[in-house]
DNA sequence: AGCAAAATCAGGAATCATTACTATTTTAAT
DNA sequence: ATTAAAATAGTAATGATTCCTGATTTTGCT
C-alpha cells in the first residue's frame, strides 16, 4: 500500500508543474515521452488519476469531453474559450458565499462546487476578424 | 434542413417532461423502449443532441462521466451527491454576480458559468446509519 | 551487497459512452 | 399519389480511459 518513488511519476508532475494551461493526458504523454520515450499512455493516466486522488494535482472536467490536469491545487477558478478550447486560470476574488446560497433550504450537506466560465478568450477575440479556425468546441 | 416530426423524438421529450431527476441516455432509451420497442439507442442520442442544440432541453456534464439530461431548461443550479450520484434540482437565489466578478480583470468575454454543487444528498444522510452501498460516484 | 515483497511499469486488450454509417422507412409538400 | 428530404434501426467505428499481465524497479531488511 505504501507509495514507492518513480521516475516516470516524477516526470509527469514536472512536466505539469512547468505549464500554466491545463493538459490532457494525452498531451502529457507526447512531452514526457520526450525525455521517457518508454514510457506509456497506461502509466500516465495511473499517475495521473494517483497524482489527482492524493490531491497533488486537479483533475479538470471543463464539458470538452476531454479530462484536463493542473499542478496548481490551490483554488481558483477557470475560463474555458469555446472558440479554440483553451482553459486559462482566472484571478478572481472569493465566491464561497454561493455554496451558503445553495444550501439555504436544501436537505442535503453541501461539501463543495465546482464552476466554470466559458466564453471568448482574449485571443479569439482579436482573432476574429481573421479567418482563424478552431478545432475544438464545447459540446 | 427543415425539421420533420417524429414519433420518437415525441416519445424521449414526453418521458424527459415527467421526470424531475435527469436521466443519462440510457435511462431514456430503457424506459422509451417499453413503449416503443424498436427504437435504437443512436436514436435516442441523436436526438437528445438535436433537442439539446435547439435549446428544448439541457445536456449536464456534472462530472461522473455520463450526459445527463434536463427538459427543464429556465436558468437553475443542480447537486450531484458523491454518495449515490443523484442529480437534485437545486432552488437557489440568483448567483450571475459571479460572472461580473470573474470578468473583473479578464482581458476575454464572459458569456456563461457552468456550476454544479456537491456533497451528501438528504437521503444518503439519512441512510448512512445503515449499510447502504452506492455504485456511483463522482471521479 | 544481496534478497524478497510490494509497487510500478510497458504494452496491449478491454470497456464504455457516444458518434458515424447505411440501407430502409417516414414525413410533408407538391 | 409522387417525391425529396429527414429520420430511423441496426450496427460498426471512435476515442478516452481503465484493466490485465508478465517483467522491472523500488525499498526495507539482513
Amino acid at each position: 500500500m505504501a507509495l514507492k518513488h518513480s521516475a516516470q511519476r516524477d516526470k509527469i508532475m514536472a512536466f505539469l508543474m512547468g505549464r500554466k494551461d491545463h493538459p490532457t493526458a494525452d498531451v502529457v504523454y507526447m512531452n514526457v515521452r520526450k525525455e521517457y520515450p518508454n514510457i506509456s499512455l497506461g502509466t500516465v493516466y495511473r499517475n495521473l488519476t494517483l497524482l489527482a486522488n492524493m490531491g497533488e494535482i486537479m483533475r479538470l472536467r471543463v464539458g470538452d469531453g476531454v479530462d484536463h490536469f493542473d499542478a496548481d491545487t490551490s483554488p481558483h477558478y477557470h475560463f474555458v474559450c469555446t472558440e479554440c478550447g483553451s482553459v486559462i486560470d482566472l484571478e478572481m476574488e472569493n465566491i464561497d458565499t454561493i455554496q451558503d446560497i445553495a444550501g439555504a433550504g436544501f436537505d442535503g450537506k453541501i461539501a463543495g462546487h465546482v464552476t466554470y466560465f466559458y466564453g471568448i478568450c482574449g485571443d479569439c477575440s482579436k482573432e476574429s476578424a481573421s479567418g482563424q479556425k478552431p478545432e475544438t468546441a464545447l459540446q
